[in-house]
DNA sequence: AAATAATATTTGTATGTACAACACAAGACA
DNA sequence: TGTCTTGTGTTGTACATACAAATATTATTT
């Protein structure tokens, strides 16, 4: 019988914010997985369907991953059959194919669903505001390792 | 001049969950790099301080993470020779070396700087409030993907 | 005591993600 | 015109993490 024990974890927002994030990510997992595709990969894939011609660079401002992450997740879904790569000069744009737009509102549906799994076990306001706060918290961060960067250049 | 356009994502709590625990780990390894560990190695390290002997089992209890991770950052902190590992029967028990308790109060500050740090950005009791939330939050999810796993057991 | 079950840890393997280095196209400018 | 610079994408490589299977050790049952 162990007591669980409180130690500085507990009290970490770092911590928390890590544990909470693989949390949700098998709660979405779970969504998406009947349709083979990772969250991530069905993220993009709204994003193409939202825009179809859309480039990796306005896909990774969307998505807040690297270029180079983008550019694996598109080989992955090329592989897959689900995008085309058409090159622009030294641009790319990425279009849906047949086979993924049928799968369009299966996609949808997942993340509608993994909205109410979440909303229900949370409560939906609750929910909301938990995001907003994130994201607000999210900004901010962003906002200061940015101006971090800019003081190391400078000296 | 993209607008910053609305889209899904915004108000997704698993996204915005997602980029923000990459972002937190950002500022977690600007604190931690000087030491040449990853966040994930340094908070192994000090549950080691607190308690030489731990094994896998529990350091896996309290960082939520799988027994393979723990064994994979365990080899990684022993071919660094920041632990030792004993192996009494099955189990194992894991102790810091000289190496490594000679470092103990520099990681130990560098965990607190991490805090001043997004305590500084976020102000301190939003931090705390936000923190403290988000492991609510967490515990509602554990127990919701607990129960959903006993229900698929059964059926 | 042999057989079996339960527990703890490790290994093989796969995915997500990043960083640094590279390639290449497009403009700028001498 | 030819070179420099900048913008955009891709590749090589590395790390964190997980799952499923393998292994080893202890506990339980027959």
């Amino acid at each position: 019988m162990e007591t669980p024990k409180q130690n500085f974890l507990d009290t970490c927002l770092f911590f928390n914010t890590n544990v909470f994030s693989r949390q949700l990510l098998k709660l979405a997992e779970a969504q998406f997985s009947p349709l083979k595709l990772s969250p991530a990969h069905a993220s993009l894939l709204l994003l193409v369907f939202d825009a179809p011609g859309i480039g990796p660079k306005e896909l990774s401002r969307l998505l807040q991953l690297t270029p180079s992450t983008i550019t694996r997740f598109i080989d992955s879904l090329v592989k897959n059959k689900l995008v085309r790569r058409k090159s622009q000069g030294k641009s790319v744009c990425v279009f849906p194919t047949e086979k993924s737009k049928d799968m369009q509102s299966s996609i949808a549906l997942a993340y509608k669903n993994l909205y109410l799994r979440y909303s229900k076990v949370l409560g939906a306001t609750n929910a909301m505001d938990l995001s907003n706060r994130i994201a607000l918290a999210n900004e901010q961060v962003m906002k200061a390792l940015k101006d971090q960067e800019y003081d190391e250049t400078l000296f």
